[in-house]
DNA sequence: ATTCATGTTAGCTTTAGGTTAACTCCGTGG
DNA sequence: CCACGGAGTTAACCTAAAGCTAACATGAAT
C-alpha cells in the first residue's frame, strides 16, 4: 500500500522523437499514476530534467539534436541529478548503443516495441530498486572525543580525522555500539570474522591493542576470561 | 502506526539561506507529515528554536549573519533545546566543516545535494534513534546499595563503581539471583564451576571471604554444614 | 612485477585470577 | 577440657589468558 502511494508520486521523464511513442508509453504511465514529463530530444530533456528532477529517465537512444547518449553523460554529471535511475530506449537489435549506454552510466534498457505491461512492471521494479538502496540509519556514532562513521569508513578522533584498517574499524565498531558492554571473544569473532573463519587465539589482542595504540590504552578494558568493553 | 504518529507531530527546524533549498527539503519534509518551520539564517533560527523547541534541526554550514557552526555552538547551550537533535547541512568535500560540526555539538551531518528520499530516511532515522536512546531493558540487578550489570561484568557498590574478578563475580551473581535462598556447596560448584571440573574444598570459602572484604561480611550468611546465601 | 598495507600466526613474556595447603578459629558433644 | 568438624584466613603457588613482537601471508594498487 505505501508503496504504491510513493510510486505513484514519482516523476518519470520521458523522452523520444516520435510523438507517438510519447503518447502510448506516456498514457500508459500515466494511468499507473506517475507524473510524467516529456521531450522529443536530449537538449530538451536535459533541461527538463534539471528543472523537473523526475526519478527516473527514459530516454531513447536515437534521437536528432543531441542523442541519447550525450545527454545520458551529460545528465550524470549533473548533481541534482544523483539519484536519478537513467534507462534507455532502444530498438530491438541495436545492441551496440545498448553498451554504449551502461558505458555512459546508464541503469538500464528496453527494448522497442515494448508491450506496454511489459513497461509499466519495468518502471515499478527500477523505481522499486533505488527504494532498497536507500541507505536508511545514519551510522554516525558520538562517544566523547570520538566519532565514529560507519557510512564512510572513517573516525575522528581528538578532531583528528584517521582512517582505520578494516578489521580494527569494525571491531571499534562492534564495541562501540554498546560502549561498556563487554564483548565476549566468541562474540566477536562471531560478528567481525563470521562464524565459519577461524583465526588464531592471538589475533583479537593483537587488534585490541593496535586499537589501543591508536585511540588510547583506557578506552579498552580487559575483562579477564570474558573479552573486551569500550568504555568512554 | 504508533511510529507514523509520533513521527507525523515531529517539529523540524529548517535553517538555510538558499529559498530553494527551504522549499524543496520543506516540501519533502511536510509531504513526510512533519511540521516544518523555516529560517534563513543562524540568527533567525535561533530565534525560532527558542520559540517553536523543534525535535531536530537541520542546519546549513554557510550562512550569512550567524553561520551554522555559530548557531550551533549557541543553541547547545540553551536548556530547553536539551532534546533535540542538530544536524548540519555540509556542501560534499567541505568535510572540514564537518568536524567543526562535531566539535560544537552537532549529532549528524548531511551533504548536498541530497536526494529527497535520503534526506527523509535520515531524518526519520534521526527521530528514532532519540526514540529508542533509552531501552536497555538489559540484565541489571538493584538490592540496596548494590547493582550488579550483568552486560558490563561490573557493579556498583555504595555508588562506587568495581569490577570484580571472573569467578567472584559469577559467585555473587548467583547468589544473588534468589537473596535469601541457600544455596548448597555442592550447587554453587555445579553452576559456577561446572560440574566436570574438582576444586578443593576451601575455594568457595575463599571466594566468599573476597567478596565480603569487599561488599561487607554482613550480606554473606553461612549456614553451616549447608552454604551460603545473601541477603540485602 | 613490485610495493605497500593489512591481516594472521607463532612463540615468547607477563599477569591476573584461581587454587591449594597449612594454619587458625569457633562451637558442640563426649 | 579436649577433640572434632566445619568454616575462616593467609600467603604461596600455579596456570590459563592476555600482551607483545616480529615474522610471515595475503591481497590490493600501481
Amino acid at each position: 500500500m505505501k508503496d504504491e502511494m510513493k510510486d505513484a508520486k514519482a516523476k518519470i521523464l520521458l523522452v523520444d522523437d516520435e510523438p507517438d511513442i510519447l503518447e502510448i508509453v506516456g498514457y500508459n504511465l500515466k494511468n499507473e499514476g506517475y507524473q510524467v514529463y516529456t521531450a522529443e530530444n536530449g537538449e530538451e530533456a536535459l533541461k527538463k530534467a534539471k528543472k523537473k528532477r523526475p526519478d527516473l529517465i527514459i530516454l531513447d537512444v536515437m534521437m536528432p539534436v543531441m542523442d541519447g547518449i550525450e545527454a545520458c553523460e551529460k545528465m550524470r554529471k549533473l548533481p541534482e541529478l544523483d539519484g536519478t535511475i537513467i534507462t534507455f530506449l532502444t530498438a530491438r537489435g541495436e545492441d551496440y548503443s545498448m553498451i554504449a549506454g551502461f558505458d555512459v552510466g546508464a541503469d538500464d534498457y528496453i527494448t522497442k516495441p515494448v508491450k506496454p505491461r511489459v513497461l509499466v512492471s519495468k518502471v515499478k521494479s527500477l523505481l522499486r530498486r533505488r527504494e532498497n538502496e536507500a541507505p536508511s540509519a545514519s551510522n554516525i556514532v558520538k562517544l566523547g572525543d570520538l566519532i565514529i562513521d560507519r557510512d564512510q569508513y572513517k573516525i575522528i578522533f581528538k578532531k583528528e580525522e584517521m582512517i582505520l584498517p578494516r578489521k580494527e574499524f569494525e571491531l571499534l565498531s562492534l564495541l562501540t555500539t554498546k560502549p561498556g558492554k563487554v564483548f565476549k571473544r566468541e562474540e566477536i569473532l562471531d560478528i567481525v570474522w563470521g562464524n565459519e573463519v577461524i583465526v588464531g587465539g592471538r589475533t583479537i589482542d593483537v587488534h585490541i591493542r593496535k586499537l589501543r595504540e591508536k585511540l588510547g590504552d583506557d578506552s579498552f578494558k580487559t575483562v579477564k576470561g570474558v573479552g573486551y568493553k569500550y568504555v568512554k
